[in-house]
DNA sequence: CAGTGGTCTAGACCACACT
DNA sequence: GTGTGGTCTAGACCACTGC
């Protein structure tokens, strides 16, 4: 950095009526010049970012300071060290990251002790925003949207139903197609091929009774009670980038959750 | 600390059949050391701790240790840090932090937007831990616990059930009267009459039908989906120190999770 | 003003991974 | 061995709080 000396961007006149001075410490400013060069693809998703000595030296200050930047963007999940190797840009497309944002675990068993997860798209389509999708996803009603609904399945058993609506102008070159003809990961797709990543997102839970040919899809009675989660993903800016609407099964899994 | 420099009881014996040669840092061993003093009741809850230059005096490391050591107690919400003040030992007493654990929030509007919470207490016994409920706390079948009933309601709607069980032994002293006539968050009572401090939980959440008279206590048709949320809540060493299962109406309020 | 936590530096050394 | 992240130190200075 070097310039800025511990004071960032306080234009003297917002100082008047704001209550805080706009102090910014120099690792914030730091972490705000990796955070750009993640986002404008400088370094990609699984990718290593330069050593912290190279960053110091990049940006003038103290291995110290590019230390504790690179730790809130580790503790955000956005990059992950590996002592010994170096800093990498965290992904969705690795093994044990698979499902980062899905919380349904089996009653009995670990995560991942049912094998892989079966996908089946259900319908993909192209649509436009209504009034709530368009809230959702920060666009206008009207505005075009990806649109698709599939189920997850697990030791053949169909557990998840899911609704899921994407911005289409970001996604501009996805088809209905190739979603439907994809069965990885969907955030490894995106990061891939749309340099779309995931970074954070928002659930909101609901108890709602399986009607609306959902209890046909999950092949369950009708009227039984679902798990519903309402899903918005963020990316850079906290920009959302994606609406999914979850129908969780809880007869043989339940939702996981750790309060601290 | 001055003593074991960078290696903590590693009993050589043990080094021939584990992977790992159980290195533990200088800032983890005064981070164990703090625990302890704040488990003993050292510093209360509410009070400050030591400041920072005091700890590394009495360690005898850096403050820059006592430093890392302290923010991974702040980072899992046991102590809080006020610039200018000084560290304090968290506490569920605090205004801001009254619903810690408590994840449902109001459609619309914010979490505390509703006025104050009704807490109205339905049942409370002693009574014999069944199976599972021992299997949750740690306990054997047949052991004491104490078991209590209560209803939250919001703006005078009944939107929460609760069921809780807690081992008696902990709680010597805590009588069914006592739970009953104390309208206050139950965590702080924990805290100051029993020097228990509930510092992180896990949640188990399902979609269930209102049934076994769950539906008349909530004032909602018979069959309506409630969120079913399993909560234990830990103490210090990890022990179980309550459970607590919850149905939740969300019809006007839902589950609220944020996702990194 | 003194005392607290918060930032920043420079340098030393350790643990780990690869070659 | 070399290079990476991880730990630890000592000292300086800054920002916030309360006397």
């Amino acid at each position: 950095m070097a310039a800025i000396p511990s004071f960032a961007s306080p234009s003297p006149a917002d100082e008047s009526n704001t209550a805080t001075p706009a102090f910014s410490p120099l690792y914030q400013q730091i972490k705000a010049l990796i955070l750009q060069s993640l986002q404008s693809g400088e370094w990609k998703p699984g990718e290593a970012i330069p050593s912290e000595m190279d960053l110091a030296t990049r940006y003038r200050v103290s291995q110290g300071t590019v230390r504790k930047a690179i730790d809130e963007l580790a503790a955000s999940n956005l990059v992950v060290r590996r002592q010994g190797k170096g800093t990498f840009v965290a992904t969705h497309a690795e093994q044990h990251v698979q499902f980062r944002f899905l919380k349904l675990v089996p009653d009995s068993g670990t995560p991942g002790s049912e094998g892989p997860a079966q996908r089946e798209i259900i319908d993909c389509r192209r649509a436009r925003a209504t009034a709530d999708v368009a809230r959702a996803l920060a666009l206008r009603s009207g505005d075009a949207v990806l649109q698709a609904r599939r189920v997850l399945s697990f030791a053949g058993v169909p557990t998840i139903l899911e609704d899921i609506w994407l911005p289409a102008a970001p996604f501009k070159g996805l088809t209905a197609e190739r979603l439907a003809d994809y069965h990885g990961p969907m955030y490894a797709l995106f990061e891939t091929e749309f340099n779309m990543r995931m970074l954070r997102a928002e659930e909101k839970i609901r108890a709602e009774s399986a009607i609306d040919g959902r209890e046909q899809l999950l092949k369950i009675e009708r009227g039984t009670p679902l798990l519903s989660v309402e899903r918005i993903a963020y990316t850079y800016q906290n920009v959302p980038m994606e609406l999914r609407r979850g129908y969780y099964r809880t007869d043989t899994h339940h939702y996981h959750n750790s309060l601290n």
